[in-house]
DNA sequence: GACTTGACTACACGATCGTGTAGTAGTTTG
DNA sequence: CAAACTACTACACGATCGTGTAGTCAAGTC
């Protein structure tokens, strides 16, 4: 019989169902009989494939990086794009975002290296930028950190705004907010240097 | 026999116990044998107390709420803060705000409501202090979010620049970065408008 | 054609969960 | 003093969890 596209294995399956309830529920909120059952297959065929709960969590880690590494290069391949890059908002990218962001709350060592590795990403991005910051390592990683905001805070935002942001018009606005907030400074230098002196 | 301060009753010590645990491990990471262990009761005295772990989340989120209101009341009033409020960073609201986050994202109506106070305060500072953004509303929800990102992500943020955020010193450190990310404007309006057609 | 292998299901296990019940000790109330 | 109430513990319940075991079925191998 032929494959159509889109026609998983039930491996594949699994494992974007895991990630999918992984993601929404939070790592403990979904058991394996559920992704069993969101993948259409018996619940011993997610422990044959993984082993056990936790090795379907790390298969799930180290898929989503990859995919996400392999999204991101695509993107920057097609079209030179800037630091503030639209990975996030890539639709197929946008639930191994909810996973891994998911994972790294719960103490994934993948997922927190992958953040670590974008907060080099910006560092080495605002550097060849121009931007001086005075703790450049602080600075990039206070922007990674805001670059996933959005996103965990999705239904809290999407409430706030009165649009769901995981639709493309309100992601869309959602990130033209973002970008005025990297675009009009809120704090003048001397404001910064009298809250300093304030906190002492 | 007299009680020493801090020598809270049983049913404060379950709920702040509740609290640091929900905010640590999330609401279905821990349990009520758990949260009775840490407040040194039975687990039967939990539900006598709150009736079922549903109403002792509500309890929490109704205390953690109240709580973090009356800080912020009081700092407002012993300095006029800025729009930035230094609510999060105070060490009673720490675990407060681990907590509400969580919730919050398991979910929790208080602690989204709480949030959607947030974004209305910052709407209407930003309107006082003279910031006119495109979308007032989007611009706020997108500033609220970002405030809380750093907490959400501590453990990684902390690993990325190599000090514990949650620390006064850490915490010096990245509110600093993070007051950085407000004054540097990343991008200029014309950059901005650039993006936008890219889009289209 | 017998054998092996991998995908897959059905079912039972111990542990842990939230919850329910029964009962004790101490204080208050009439 | 007795009754009532509150704070509190001990323990048992059904459900659900991750996991373990046994077995079916089809495809490939010699």
């Amino acid at each position: 019989m032929d494959r159509a596209v889109g026609d998983l294995t039930a491996r594949a399956r699994i494992r974007d169902a895991a990630i999918g309830l992984f993601g929404e529920r939070g790592i403990e909120g979904a058991s394996i009989r559920d992704i069993a059952a969101a993948a259409g297959v018996s619940s011993g065929l997610v422990r044959h494939h993984f082993g056990s709960k936790e090795a379907l969590r790390e298969a799930c880690d180290q898929y989503a990086k990859e995919r996400m590494l392999q999204i991101g290069a695509e993107l920057s391949a097609e079209a030179g794009v800037s630091g503030l890059d639209p990975v996030a908002l890539h639709p197929v990218a946008f639930p191994l975002q909810l996973y891994l962001v998911r994972s790294m709350m719960d103490g994934s060592e993948t997922a927190t290296a992958l953040f670590l590795q974008g907060v080099d990403a910006v560092e080495e991005w605002s550097a060849g930028y121009g931007i001086k910051p005075k703790d450049p390592r602080g600075y990039a990683a206070a922007l990674a950190a805001i670059k996933l905001s959005v996103f965990i805070l999705r239904d809290q935002v999407s409430k706030a705004i009165g649009e769901d942001i995981t639709t493309p018009a309100g992601y869309n606005r959602i990130g033209q907010a973002l970008m005025e907030v990297f675009t009009i400074p809120l704090l003048t230098p001397e404001q910064v240097e009298k809250l300093n002196q304030q906190e002492k």
